[in-house]
RNA sequence: GCGCUCGUAGCUCAAUGGAUAGAGUACUGGCCUCCGAAGCCAGGGGUUGUGGGUUCGAUCCCCGCCGAGCGCGCCA
């Protein structure tokens, strides 16, 4: 069983350490991009050249950061500054003389070939050869930790929770909740890898009506499995999981929990037309069934949330997508934290009776209307225990708390922020980021999706049809704020076509290419690389020297689709070359040259592809 | 109606305020006696929805309009 657990439960709660000064993290990803290559960092180095020049152009003019960009197009060199243009406003001068002129006092340099001015006034780095294929020999010494953010420094590393997917346990998961999990389990591999400490958890509503109407939904199934047929609900779970987990309770446990279905339905109120009165049905049936059932009520609700969770569990699991944490939110209720974090608001009085319900006046931070925490008959909302949890989140000493949610939600982020605020903690600490929808194709056709009436195609089955590693690789081929069509033909037709072939195509090559070499691997870290002269070698290598920027740019954006691009581009780096050049040539010094580059890209798309949950297979 | 997320090649999607807006797919034409052709090379394809504004420079930032999805409950 995955997740550390507690109270036999599957909750684990944490008694972090409180630390107080929540910096933002992108500053802290600035301060450690610098060190990320501990070898030599052609970067820093020409930054420092830059300010050489700029002391001596303009020794009044003092720019706090010298930004250096790896150009589009290679005629461009293999790094750009835009110092001059930047300069330009403050010294109303034209940016194409100041380039000029800074290039004229940049000091020599063993690294650089060439630096010119181009167009609107750049300055661009050429490279000499040893130090673009320098990256090779980096590669190979680092090995899987190529890439990977910088070490602790005896200092504790910024903790960070990524809380994501916390689907209701009340049906399979679907397309959507894959959508979330892969998104969440990519984005918190690439933190950890990025150099953080990273908790993920799943939040568990296991406390609340839709638990109960899960629950009277297997109870009406299992009654009709006996003869007992009570008019099944429209806006109960209609799934047939449901009739499964009648049938297994059944056979646990044969005829306990049978009732006469007159008893049920006496305890109904007079059918009316209209929606409300179908939800106020489905209240009297749940109140109908803990009435008749007692103490059995518990099994049955208890059942029927193990059961579901540990088949979201398994698919989870099974989808590579792992858990430190599963949070119960009815372990919320059950120590008091959400009678604790209603009351604390009360007496800082933020929240107002009104109606006989309790109100959180969440318009003072910026909602656009208050919300209720406690019902007029006394039940807390769910508002409620999520202003607990964040809470809790907050007093076990994370550094930065990351919600991902399903973009219906994104309502609820003034109100959860509000309530942070008026408890004294700081909201600055809580980011939430938004996955948009899913919308299925099949046969050409949107498939209806609604998680009540059971119609709706699961990750279980998407994962059969289209694979697990075409599955995450897919979800991650767009940003999370944009809506996803995912057209099931196609992605099961013409699978072959999926980019994540094309990159463990590359990655096959590669280990096929070494086997036919058979030699000393390790070796080759040691490979004079001088042989590297084509362009399509620098090309590579400046690709892979790219890797661990990247890194730390798409941790600091929360971007772990910026990472599926790259490896998209890296592999077709790799191809192009591959195709252009032979690796086991007669000559050894290049053949050995070759075979260090391949090598290292072979790593590079294995650092990648893990962070994505993606296999490297050896051949395909 | 109000709010949030968006609008980029025929289609699916990229692009820390930077240079001629890029890939894939589809289409056209080439490349296997040669390390894996699930590959490579070349070509056509665009007023970045629209109108303004800020800037040396805008797909990106600000405002209006048009269009799409989602949200606006004492549900979760």
């Amino acid at each position: 069983m995955p997740g550390r657990t507690i109270n036999g439960q599957y909750n684990s709660r944490l008694n972090g350490n409180t630390r107080k000064h929540p910096e933002r993290l992108c500053i802290l990803l600035y301060m450690t991009a610098s060190s990320a290559s501990p070898v030599f960092d052609v970067r820093q180095h020409l930054a420092g050249l830059l300010r050489t020049a700029l002391a001596s152009v303009a020794p009044a003019q003092g720019l706090a950061e010298i930004v250096l960009e790896r150009p589009k197009q290679a005629s461009h060199g293999d790094f750009a500054s835009n110092l001059a243009l930047q300069l330009a406003r403050e010294m109303k001068s034209n940016p194409r003389q100041i380039a000029e002129r800074l290039v004229r006092e940049l000091p020599p340099s063993p690294h650089v070939t060439k630096a010119e001015v181009a167009g609107a006034g750049f300055i661009n780095f050429t490279l000499t050869p040893a130090a673009r294929t320098a990256v090779v020999a980096t590669v190979l010494a680092a090995g899987h930790g190529f890439g990977r953010g910088p070490a602790k420094n005896g200092r504790a590393a910024r903790r960070l929770q990524v809380e994501f997917v916390s689907a209701n346990p009340t049906g399979p998961l679907h397309v959507g909740h894959g959508r979330g999990a892969a998104f969440g389990a990519s984005l918190a591999s690439l933190l950890a890898f990025a150099g953080f400490e990273v908790t993920r958890e799943y939040y568990v509503n296991d406390a609340g009506r839709q638990m109960d109407i899960l629950a009277v939904s297997a109870w009406l199934r299992y009654l009709e499995l006996f003869d007992e047929p009570v008019p099944f609900p429209p806006n109960a779970y209609q799934g047939g999981y449901v009739h499964e987990m009648a049938e297994q309770i059944r056979q646990a446990h044969g005829d306990r929990y049978v009732h006469p279905a007159e008893a049920v339905l006496a305890c109904l109120p007079p059918h009316v037309e209209g929606a409300d009165d179908a939800e106020a049905r489905l209240d009297a049936l749940i109140l109908a069934g803990k009435d008749l059932l007692g103490e059995d009520w518990a099994y049955i609700h208890s059942h029927v949330l193990s059961e579901q969770l540990a088949d979201c569990r398994a698919d989870l699991e099974e989808f590579g997508v792992h858990f430190d944490v599963w949070f119960s939110e009815r372990s919320l209720y059950d120590t008091g934290m959400v009678a604790r974090a209603v009351a604390a608001l009360e007496k800082s009085g933020h929240i107002y009776t009104q109606d006989g319900a309790k109100w959180f006046q969440s318009t003072a931070f910026g909602d656009e209307k208050d919300r209720v925490v406690q019902r007029d008959n006394g039940i807390y909302t769910y508002f409620a225990s999520d202003i607990a949890y964040h809470l809790n989140k907050f007093e076990r000493g994370f550094d930065k708390v990351i919600d991902v949610w399903g973009a219906d939600h994104h309502g609820y982020i003034p109100r959860v922020k509000g309530a942070l605020s008026a408890s004294g903690a700081d909201a600055g600490r809580l980011d939430v980021t938004l996955v948009q929808f899913v919308s299925l194709f099949r046969d050409g056709q949107k498939v209806s999706m609604s998680t009540r009436s059971g119609d709706y195609v699961t990750l279980r089955q998407l994962r059969e049809e289209v694979g697990n590693d075409a599955c995450r690789f897919f979800y991650m081929l767009r940003k999370c704020d944009q809506a996803l069509d995912f057209d099931l033909d196609l992605a099961k037709s013409q699978s072959n076509d999926n980019p994540v072939y094309y990159v463990q195509y590359a990655h096959a090559r590669i280990c096929s290419v070494l086997a036919q070499w058979d030699g000393d691997a390790a070796a080759l870290a040691a490979a004079d690389l001088a042989p590297l002269q084509h362009e399509r070698e620098f090309a590579l290598c400046a690709r892979l020297a790219e890797f661990p920027e990247l890194i730390q740019q798409a941790a600091r954006d929360y971007a772990p689709h910026a990472l599926a691009f790259y490896l998209k581009d890296l592999a077709g780096d790799f191809h192009s070359w591959y195709n252009a050049e032979r690796v086991l040539v007669d000559d050894p010094a290049l053949r050995e040259a070759r075979l260090a580059l391949a090598l290292a890209t072979r790593q590079v798309l294995q650092n990648g592809l893990s962070l994505l949950g993606v296999s490297q297979p050896v051949s395909m």
